[in-house]
DNA sequence: TAGTGTGTTTCTTATATAGGTCGTATCC
DNA sequence: GGATACGACCTATATAAGAAACACACTA
């Protein structure tokens, strides 16, 4: 079971902004420090995700749960611009999906050192000194994942859950093959 | 050597995972 | 004061964005 922790994506309104003013504009719900960082950020609620805008009209949604929720966020955030008068309505942002981040389980414990051997040295990289996962990087994947001596995993990259699903059922086998070998 | 231009890196945010370290709090 | 417990934060991963700070190359 593939689950959803994180979506990130991004878009472009074509329109330049004065984040200053907009952020003076918007009230709490936006925050801009430019001696800290170029982006204004902008949360309707304070569990909300987060939308990073920028002077050039770009902007970056993250911290949703699924792809439906990044597009509806995304809707309240052009309403909300369109209602201030600070874009027209429609707008073509040309809104993508770049990034998912995803949890899973193989429900066994895992001997991270073997599963280094076995998946390919050139393909893993485990120093757990540095970091207690193994991250595996297959050709044959979009993603990277994270493998934990646990059994839960870590998949990140993904452009949708899909891949992600795809990617984990081929690790769950490639998994298998390996202790089964061993 | 100084100035300019180009390219690279870092910063920030969200999120899970887990081991280690550090600081703070509580108890004896 | 010492021992233990707990929380916070660091490490790494992907991704977008813009700005600043660098490093390096090239020309005058």
């Amino acid at each position: 079971m593939v689950k959803i922790e994180n979506v990130v994506g991004s878009g472009s309104l074509g329109v330049e902004f004065d984040l200053e003013s907009v952020s003076a504009d918007l009230g709490s719900i936006a925050e801009y420090d430019p001696d800290k960082y170029p982006g204004m950020y902008l949360r309707f609620d304070e569990d909300a995700p987060l939308i990073t805008v920028y002077r050039t009209g770009k902007y970056i949604i993250t911290g949703e749960d699924s792809k439906d929720e990044a597009y509806s966020t995304r809707k309240k955030f052009l309403h909300h611009l369109a209602e201030n008068g600070m874009i027209s309505t429609p707008a073509d942002d040309r809104f993508q999906i770049q990034n998912i981040v995803c949890t899973a389980d193989l429900e066994r414990s895992l001997n991270l050192n073997a599963l280094a051997i076995g998946l390919g040295l050139e393909k893993t990289e485990y120093e757990p000194e540095q970091f207690p996962g193994l991250i595996y990087r297959s050709p044959d994947f979009d993603s990277v994942i994270l493998l934990f001596a646990s059994g839960r995993v870590v998949i990140t990259g993904s452009p949708d859950l899909d891949s992600a699903e795809q990617t984990f059922s081929i690790l769950s086998h490639e998994i298998a093959d390996i202790l089964n070998i061993n």
